[in-house]
DNA sequence: TGCTATTCTTACGTTTACGTAAACTTCTGC
DNA sequence: GCAGAAGTTTACGTAAACGTAAGAATAGCA
């Protein structure tokens, strides 16, 4: 399973394949969207890993698509890192209890993204079906207009 | 058919209604999004009919689940207002090459407004689906857990 | 008719999410 | 090892979409 790890990429070239700009990646590492690796000097080039990318590609994501606000992306990413964090701890737990807590919080997270999206699915699909009426009716008139 | 009228309301009954504020509403008749009645006097309260409502709802169901913005918005629903015009003054046309140009530029403007709704739902169920394999997952070590 | 809640107008303020500029430094290819 | 492209830091700028405040006017109701 373990890909080849692509090579590193720079600020650049992350902005440029998810279609952004390098400053808007500097200001998601600037508010905590985005860790900021502890090991750069000061002035030396930032580097990105695939996992790298995709975090932007889901924070631009949560954001465009649930129209979140950067805080509230904040907010959902940083209890799904809580999370990560939790399931490196729950190999050291032997606790079933503790793991059981914590497998059920994580759950209560996700099906509660889960009815946000389901929510605004459900919206567009209110709405795409007016336009196809619509689109009916127009389609409708035209094939009148040839008779 | 003929809906009763609804009795007119004010603009903070229409903000309430819609969970937004008056500002809001007269924001977007400022920017010209909301027809302003010109026949209101100066420092007399604005009135709404139920089809203002509508166009405010309409307003912020476009912002909100496609992530328009409001001129984005307005360009829209301009095209749209030009559509309706042209559907009263087809009536008065007998070309039917005529009738049929403008019922064919109709078509188009709703299968782009088609298009991006549709491709929005698409994105959304994918994040849906990806949430529903986390929550499989979980469920399934909750299920481990028990044995 | 008077009271009070609501609205109106005007105008400046605010927040979010970056854009932009400048002066400097680091990388990378040759 | 150097030229040029890309990146860094700092700091101010900005556009959109309203928020807020003040002073005056209006509208529904007792």
């Amino acid at each position: 399973m373990s890909a080849i790890q692509a090579k590193p990429l720079r600020i650049g070239e992350v902005a440029e394949l998810l279609g952004t700009t390098p400053r808007t990646i500097r200001y998601y590492e600037e508010i905590g969207l985005l860790p900021a690796a502890d090991d750069r000097e000061q002035g030396k080039h930032r580097i990105y890993t695939q996992a790298d990318v995709e975090r932007v590609r889901e924070i631009m994501r949560l954001r465009d698509l649930l129209g979140l606000s950067l805080e509230e992306v904040s907010a959902l990413l940083e209890a799904e890192d809580a999370r990560a964090q939790l399931r490196r701890e729950i190999r050291e737990t032997e606790d079933p209890a503790e793991i059981k807590r914590i497998l059920e919080e994580a759950l209560g997270h996700i099906s509660n993204q889960l009815e946000l999206v389901r929510r605004r699915r459900r919206e567009l699909e209110q709405l795409e079906s007016e336009l196809v009426t619509k689109r009916r009716s127009i389609h409708k008139r035209l094939g009148e207009l040839d008779t």
